[in-house]
DNA sequence: CTCTCTGACTAACACTCGTTAGTTTTTAGT
DNA sequence: ACTAAAAACTAACGAGTGTTAGTCAGAGAG
């Protein structure tokens, strides 16, 4: 019964090493060592050193291609929606740490077909997300403000979340997420007078 | 009369180029051609690769010490303080933003000295940030939620503007200012009944 | 026990990398 | 115009790159 078989492995151990030191900088011969093996016995798993990155960055990019896929249909306030969206991120940031490092740096190294397809999948999940804040925005639940500011902010602020999370003790993710939800939404003044 | 020495261009091109490429997919090769010299030519102006990196990465971290250095210093309000530092990033990611990405995608390629000299500024600045958040929460103005994902929330957001400022049709300094001050510090939800 | 795959190995190819040495051309000051 | 410095050049080095070809050991199936 194998746990995980031979290709996953090399998989998991490429994600941790370019996690840490980038695409580049991590050749077949250091991922061999890290895997006590040879590089050319790499060859016999994978077909090149660019499976390796696509496969990492397609799937993790499809794994919110779906979820934005669920939650943007769904029969609920934009408000709503963005609240699911940041506990979508931060499920897969906590999960998939080392895969997010690596589509939020390295998708650039992507070549052909798959980077093409990483920037239409990336390019789908900004324009439902803008029009989730476009809905709101027309529901009169968000502030009309200049909408990128309002997009990036958030995504921005979800997609390196990964960078800080691990490092910061680990706190409880019931928490992280109220605290998010309080911050991204609400932001973190704290106006004078408001109870008058 | 020299409007640029000859080393400042070759640091003006590398910055360009390691911005589109990444710091190791950009050879001395690459950079000469774009210089339209040979490579062996740059080595009259710089003494290695690794030189091009930390000149650039070290210049624009101290331009951001420098900037918190005086606004901490500022006998304001911590909010006022959060809003001048909204300020400095706007102005540093307009003004120089390809070494924005080199100090964000790139630092991890820093060697010896030079690293830990970098990580050192980095560190000091997102104490000093960290500070000043305490500061408005003790002084009742900022919301007592964890001051981890408050801190990181902006700076995630500030340090990222590079990548989508320049792309989204480069909106009015003073909005982008304005708005991304009301979006960080208010949030983006419109409460309601909140007129009431 | 034998056969067949799977997955490891060694060796090597064709390049590219950063960098140095030595030389020649171009530029600027007197 | 002459000279000295600055900045370009050619050629090459040793190390490292991704990858292929060919081989061999061992495990599981009949």
């Amino acid at each position: 019964m194998k746990v995980l078989d031979r290709k996953s492995e090399i998989l998991q151990v490429a994600t941790n090493l370019i996690t840490e030191k980038g695409y580049n900088a991590v050749s077949m011969r250091d991922l061999a060592k890290a895997m006590d093996m040879k590089a050319a016995s790499l060859y016999n798993h994978i077909t090149n050193k660019q499976e390796i990155l696509s496969t990492i960055i397609l799937e993790i990019s499809e794994a919110f291609t779906n979820g934005m896929s669920v939650i943007s249909s769904e029969k609920i306030s934009a408000i709503e929606k963005l609240k699911q969206l940041i506990g979508l991120h931060i499920d897969i940031s906590i999960n998939y740490s080392g895969a997010m490092a690596m589509m939020h740096n390295d998708w650039k190294h992507l070549e052909g077909e798959e980077l093409r397809n990483f920037m239409s999948l990336r390019n789908d999940y900004e324009n439902k997300f803008r029009n989730i804040i476009k809905d709101g925005i027309a529901e009169g639940s968000i502030q009309n403000k200049n909408i990128e500011v309002i997009l990036f902010s958030m995504l921005s602020t979800l997609q390196t979340m990964y960078l800080w999370y691990e490092k910061r003790g680990k706190m409880d993710v019931n928490v992280l997420k109220t605290d998010m939800v309080s911050v991204l939404l609400d932001g973190i003044r704290i106006k004078e007078n408001s109870f008058l």
